[in-house]
DNA sequence: AGCCGGCCACTAATATTCGT
DNA sequence: ACGAATATTAGTGGCCGGCT
């Protein structure tokens, strides 16, 4: 059963069970207005592990073809140039030179110079969030725990909106030996590849896909498990690194937090467990693909995500007020 | 008044957890 | 292994009621 397929199911299950407008109904609103798009039939399938060769041996086309997703339901001559609208747009800065990737650059800095209002203050005006943020769950596999010292060798993003190119996924070349190869099981050889796209040229390729996803004016909420301590701080080590800032519509959200609040409301001890697997099992999410691998991760955590905000009856504004932004983390480390 | 024990709130130190 | 957040434990001080 598809990823997106699984998340209109519990949307549909706990629409009529929780009023109140919650991130379920979000989506569940999301998956209508696809359903409205796509047809009834519509149906979104994550690619599998063992698509374009991502166990090793990558194809030319580095980046996992962001058309991770298929809809179904529409005529094939729709689908195809639907496909090639935001799917080219993307692909073809995989395959673009330096010199297209400087224009990019440009373009970035265009994008930072877009000032977004508070987001909290959107919220009291009572705008319709739905409106105005995507939620994108994100994962990163890197080299090791110290981001001063280690690198990204994969990322992950999942549009929970889903339709097409709502994924996206790729190896990064982190220029250096993977030691850690038994955790993750991406080995040296599958990343340093001149083939695979170095961190430096990932950026402009993966803030023009996040840009692709949002929008007009709106923010992006990128969710992750643990965000706080690792995926978001390297992943403001990894832009720094390379003179990029985070965008200031992007906001993050770590699931780690909420799967506290879920235990210890249930009476649980927290120390029971809110590592991913155990949020799995609890939750009974099965994993698509390996573990530690990002889309596995993401595809999984994007369930877990939906069970947790449902069981604190979390709406998306209250997602987002518990949302915080890289800066914070800086400030917070200055205070100590 | 003086003493004691129990309770609560607070702080500091230590342990645990989580991501790869 | 690293580092941050959080949980847990231990220690401290203040307050109160009961007792002599």
């Amino acid at each position: 059963m598809s990823c997106m397929r699984i998340l209109m199911c519990f949307s549909i299950l706990q629409v009529p069970r929780c009023r109140t407008h919650t991130l379920a109904n979000f989506w569940w609103e999301s998956s209508r207005s696809l359903n409205r798009t796509c047809g009834k039939n519509s149906s979104f399938r994550l690619l599998g592990s063992k698509a374009n060769g991502m166990e090793g041996g990558y194809s030319k086309r580095w980046i996992r073809r962001p058309v991770s997703t298929k809809t179904g339901g529409e005529s094939q001559t729709t689908r195809k140039s639907k496909s090639t609208t935001i799917g080219h747009e993307i692909l073809d800065e995989t395959f673009s030179t330096r010199s297209t990737l400087n224009i990019k650059k440009t373009e970035v800095s265009d994008f930072h110079r877009n000032q977004y209002c508070d987001i909290q203050q959107k919220i009291a005006e009572n705008e319709d969030i739905a409106k105005l943020v995507t939620v994108i769950v994100f994962d990163i596999e890197t080299t090791g725990f110290s981001r001063q010292n280690e690198r990204i060798i994969e990322i992950a993003l999942q549009d929970l909106q889903g339709g097409e190119n709502s994924t996206f996924q790729t190896l990064v070349n982190p220029g250096r030996h993977v030691t850690n190869s038994d955790i993750h099981h991406i080995t040296t050889h599958m990343v340093c590849r001149p083939d695979v796209p170095r961190m430096e040229e990932l950026i402009p390729i993966l803030l023009q896909y996040v840009k692709s996803r949002q929008k007009p004016g709106g923010y992006v909420m990128f969710v992750a498990h643990n965000a706080r301590n690792f995926d978001v701080p390297f992943l403001v080590n990894e832009f720094g690194r390379h003179h990029f800032e985070i965008p200031q519509n992007w906001l993050f959200v770590d699931t780690r937090p909420l799967a506290r609040e879920v235990l210890k409301m249930e009476g649980l001890k927290v120390t029971s467990g809110t590592s991913l697997e155990a949020l799995c099992k609890k939750y009974n999410i099965q994993f698509v693909g390996k573990a530690h691998r990002a889309m596995a991760d993401v595809t999984a955590l994007s369930l877990v995500l939906q069970r947790l905000t449902f069981d604190l009856k979390l709406p998306l504004s209250g997602l987002i007020a518990r949302h915080f932004t890289p800066s914070e983390l800086t400030s917070a480390k200055k205070k100590k």
